[in-house]
DNA sequence: TTGGTATTTCGAAAATTATCGAAAAATCGC
DNA sequence: GCGATTTTTCGATAATTTTCGAAATACCAA
């Protein structure tokens, strides 16, 4: 299981967040956006997933990735605190 | 050249840049907090120098270390951004 | 200059991560 | 249930990163 600062390593995974930031994409139109094979994209959404980055509902066959902004938060919170104790 | 995410994204750098919150270290110093060598971490205090996560001074044979709180405040800044565009 | 201390660089091995094609799984409409 | 569509998992390979010991570099003191 990998920690949410190993997935913002990834600048693919970072874009898949700046993507998300205007609205919920299809796992679909996801991978429409890069030129990266369907099984790489889905692998880097599981990242995204597993570290509480974005959220997923399915609908019908297609599954809908959404930003989760808490995430980014904390990170930015930990950040302000790391910066003034 | 490292990004400052993948900076970020090894557990031994983050804490390194804590071990930074309280003072300068010499690189000596930072080496007898790690079970590593002084190879490996010379290695990774080379990535925060890089990502300008650190600055360095000389003192005679000795690297001083200490932290560039700058690079941070400009990831936070940038998280900020991302959160409320 | 020589010797000593501190740090970095080099070269290579081990570990992790990114990537893909193919196969499997999930869900629908009929 | 069956075929179609969408997404994920599997198994393997390529690329990157971490790690180390040994050698090299930098600096000082005598």
């Amino acid at each position: 299981m990998m920690d949410v600062w190993s997935a913002l390593a990834d600048e693919t995974r970072r874009e898949i967040l700046d993507l998300l930031r205007s609205r919920p994409y299809t796992a679909g139109e996801i991978v429409d956006q890069f030129s990266l094979s369907a099984a790489t994209v889905s692998h880097h959404l599981s990242v995204l997933r597993e570290t509480k980055l974005v959220n997923t509902t399915r609908r019908a066959q297609t599954v809908i990735y959404s930003l989760n902004p808490a995430m980014l938060r904390r990170l930015m919170n930990g950040l302000a605190e790391f910066l003034n104790p």
